[in-house]
DNA sequence: TTGTATGCGTTATCAA
DNA sequence: TTGATAACGCATACAA
């Protein structure tokens, strides 16, 4: 394949490889007749520069190495999505690496004897590819610290983090979630609301639980241990677990499942029941998945910043490897949710 | 940040560069003991590869560029998924831009006055990083040639196509998919069956309509016209078509419609009518959606070979820029869709 | 204002 | 079996 340098340009303009670099670049005091002689020949020629030459010399590549956990996990596309739009905007490219961590690892994904070589596998990878940076997206929200080997390209995890001091993570805020979640059950008169949580062992789950509990305590509720129902994020721990709420004595008029799969579980439990939500039970899911919208009735529940998640992250990792220190102060960073209203919610009617 | 050169590798073992050339790329003959010698060295000083120096004196990146017209749309997870699994294996490196297309030009994607600027830019961005190969992944089926700009690097596209000779297209095959799904319908024995179609502009709309009717005359059933409605792709076409379907006197037993959204519209509006899916009339979707799967009942539909596409696609590519000439034979490939086959279909009752 | 020359970290040719 | 050395395409210090 033929292609164009800037020899080619500075022989046929007659002038030096140094002046095209000037004028191309912008640098340096460069005379106007040969400014102008000198990018018309670039357009005649269809000049593009090469950016691998320039990132060999420039020891800058312009590029942020990409390490998602897995790509068909419903945060992943969303993430890229807002890392796609400001890498654009701040003259970024983004090498992604996709672990398809839940096929290869399906049964443990937090076993860090397993994890750990494929990332440093694909670290090394990037090292030798000299990007700029890494930002490391999560399957879900927990500790990676584990599984991350030693680097020295800045690095930043999102819809996960580490324990480590110098490390960046940014995400979403699940006790404000959870809080504001109830807080709204509150607002439309409900006064005894349950909880499906996820796996106990989860992170999330314990920040969700603690958002509901402060929210059932700030508005002076009685905290009922019997609403608090453990289950395992899936469509039939919504279902099984709502049936066991439906057949105590006191039933709450207020569900707040810790995400869609099991909220749609529990409206299915409800209709089995013979209860019609929202009219007699209300319900709010989580993470705003697709197939809330397409339920019946139309799910309501909190939404994930995930674009934001990820326009925050390259923007971040932009500062950090310019070596802005002021931003060093916050490593943390977490956003906030947003409840998406639909129609599985409305004031209790006060049969039970 | 300190970077160990192969001279740094000489120097300590006291070879010269060159030798150490010979032992990292297996040529050249070394002898055992500077190899061992070389190899320790290497290990000690953690030295890795520059793989830009490398890309700049090889003129190969092992580089592709993925162009994905959107990311957040449903098909692009699993298509990436499957380009990445395969990179992997064949050593290759993936560089992704997401246009964003739905949202940058939500009304017009298929301008091509408005498109092609977007793209001819991040083509010559990926000339410049000096990718191998390019991957263009379409938005939804169709020719796209108008919006592609003149490029020398070998470009494949997928999920769309062009009608140009030279250019590779993987894509799946629409009118075998109808078929077969239409073809399902009649081995439960169904007789009269409707089909909702998507926007009669779209080629799947057309593709999968030809497969209905060919299923349709094969098994020497009637052809009702009345039986075929036009949608828009949308939940509320799906539903408002199926009220007019179940308001004629000779109500077929069975609907195909040609996304799940619609296939769920369908399915709604036969319960607000008083009719039971799959009980009273049977029905089948398209893309094989998430919600699909939590519907209730839980919806048969066709699933698209998402990522085979992307398998087969960074394969193709791979031997596209290894030269390998046999493959511009079969330049246009399509891939089958498999039926998967849930609660929304059962044998007619024959009620009417 | 413009040109010469050096080096970025590799590979590969040619000599030794 | 090994070692000098010249590219690869670009940016830049320095000279002119």
């Amino acid at each position: 394949m033929l292609m164009v340098t800037m020899k080619d340009i500075a022989e046929r303009a007659k002038v030096s490889i140094a002046t095209v670099s000037y004028v191309l670049n912008e640098s340096g005091n460069v005379g106007e007749d040969t400014k102008k002689k000198v990018l018309e020949v670039i357009k005649e020629l269809n000049y593009r520069p090469n950016l691998i030459a320039k990132s060999l010399k420039m020891k800058k590549t312009n590029t942020i190495g990409v390490i998602v956990e897995d790509m068909t996990v419903f945060n992943a596309p969303n993430i890229i999505d807002g890392i796609n739009e400001n890498a654009e905007k701040l003259g970024l490219s983004i090498l992604l690496t996709n672990m398809r961590l839940e096929k290869r690892v399906s049964n443990n994904p937090n076993d860090p004897d397993l994890v750990k070589p494929i990332i440093k596998k694909i670290m090394d990878e990037l090292v030798s590819k000299k990007v700029d940076g890494i930002i490391y997206v999560g399957l879900h929200p927990r500790d990676v610290t584990e599984s991350i080997p030693e680097t020295d390209i800045p690095i930043l995890f999102t819809y996960c983090y580490t324990t480590k001091q110098e490390h960046c993570a940014i995400n979403y805020n699940d006790e404000q979630a959870a809080y504001e979640a109830t807080n709204y059950f509150v607002s439309k008169g409900h006064k005894k609301i349950a909880l499906i949580s996820g796996h106990i062992d989860s992170m999330s789950s314990h920040s969700r639980y603690s958002g509901y509990y402060k929210s059932i305590k700030k508005h002076n509720l009685l905290f009922n241990p019997s609403y608090i129902k453990t289950g395992d994020w899936r469509f039939d721990s919504g279902y099984s677990l709502t049936k066991e709420l439906l057949e105590t004595k006191d039933l709450p008029t207020a569900i707040l499942a810790m995400n869609d799969q099991m909220a749609i579980g529990a409206i299915r439990a409800c209709n089995d029941l013979g209860y019609r939500v929202p009219d007699d039970i209300s319900i709010i899911g989580f993470d705003n998945r697709e197939f809330g919208a397409y339920y019946s009735p139309k799910l309501t529940t909190m939404s994930l910043p995930l674009r934001r998640m990820g326009l925050l992250a390259i923007e971040t990792i932009y500062h950090l490897i310019s070596g802005s220190p002021t931003d060093c102060n916050k490593l943390k960073t977490t956003l906030s949710c947003e409840l998406i209203e639909r129609d599985s919610v409305c004031p209790p009617t006060g049969l039970f």
